[in-house]
DNA sequence: GAGCTACTGAAACAGTCGTGTCAGTGGGCG
DNA sequence: CGCCCACTGACACGACTGTTTCAGTAGCTC
């Protein structure tokens, strides 16, 4: 049914991490299959062979970008948990995560992606930011304790939650003054639990 | 100095605007100056005329958005302004203007060029989101009154303020869901005031 | 009228883009 | 051995890209 519903194989995956590991310094604006393929030790004719097309590829790298953003969802909010850790721990320890220097580069890849889905929701990129924006909802949804995650007002404080995180996230990519922002956060999770 | 310090001559705002009002519609990341100029009845040789190339062209672009950008923030923090908003009365208005359907596509190029220009901050996007980020929070200040304006305080407050405005934005552009969006922005003021 | 400035059209330049063609390679398996 | 299959190199195609060259044209001032 889908146009590449075969198993990637282990050549596959292993160009798909060069390339990986390439758009995340470069990124994915000005991509172009010579430069990468000179610079992962391949050649265009092969990417084209591997991914089906250039999209193709723009696709895999999407969905491999999508992959680290899910791992990492996956260890705050796993849906089915015993008990949920609440919003504010949530925000608090994503953020953690988000303010990392190592994280960087990829959360500026995702903003690229983000922005650019947004412009041309067609083609390779479409849907890139409303999927994202469901996954993430979706996270602090399981974290929400379950009278809290239900009902409108759970849905409010999980979209605010979510509103936060990621203003911060902007203004950190852009000014890298993570002592302003860090202290921004902290002072919205003094006022969400209490009041 | 500058390398473009002349005054602009009539054609080339004229040519500006028409440009800009093709870039609010189809973005500015694959823009061209052949279906640009063809659009806006020029020629590509015009436009190089008028800008010296194709980044002069673009960064009067960026220009041009950002005197939109500016211009409402001088509706509402003028910053010598005899007594001052507070915050949450310019969040609450801010919002208002950024949630308006027909803003969507200034707001579009705008997360365009802010994303761009964290991945390269070299060439004709080089420090736009810096510029912003920078244009916000003194605005921000001036809607702050002035003894909650200085201080570590007053700083990290207008940071919040200004991340919650731009996630909010961020998931509006996306899943353009006013009504959650907007609850979400009004619970952070309730919360924002009070306490 | 001459001369200057601002603007414009047509065509061509060198370069890059994604992609297709054709001919292989090497390894696992019958 | 021979066959197949995943993979690869070299190269060319046509369609773009930004930019340049050359040759103007309208309008203004002297």
């Amino acid at each position: 049914m889908s146009e590449e519903a075969t198993t990637p194989s282990a050549r596959q995956v292993e160009l798909l991490e060069a390339a990986y590991a390439y758009a995340l310094t470069h990124g994915l604006a000005d991509l172009s299959l010579r430069p990468l393929a000179a610079a992962i030790g391949s050649s265009p004719r092969v990417l084209i062979f591997l991914f089906g097309s250039k999209d193709g590829l723009v696709r895999a790298l999407l969905a491999r970008a999508r992959a680290d953003e899910l791992a990492l969802l996956d260890r705050f909010g796993p849906a089915g948990r015993k008990e949920s850790i609440g919003l504010v721990r949530a925000v608090e320890e994503v953020w953690a995560w988000l303010a990392a220097p190592e994280h960087r580069p990829l959360l500026r890849l995702w903003a690229e992606a983000y922005a650019r889905s947004l412009v041309e929701p067609d083609g390779a990129w479409g849907g890139f930011a409303r999927r994202t924006v469901d996954d993430w909802l979706d996270a602090l949804a399981g974290c929400q304790p379950p009278a809290e995650r239900d009902g409108e007002q759970g849905t409010t404080r999980r979209t605010l939650a979510l509103a936060v995180l990621r203003g911060a996230l902007l203004d950190l990519l852009a000014t890298d003054d993570e002592a302003r922002v860090t202290a921004a956060v902290r002072q919205q999770l003094t006022h969400f639990g209490g009041c």
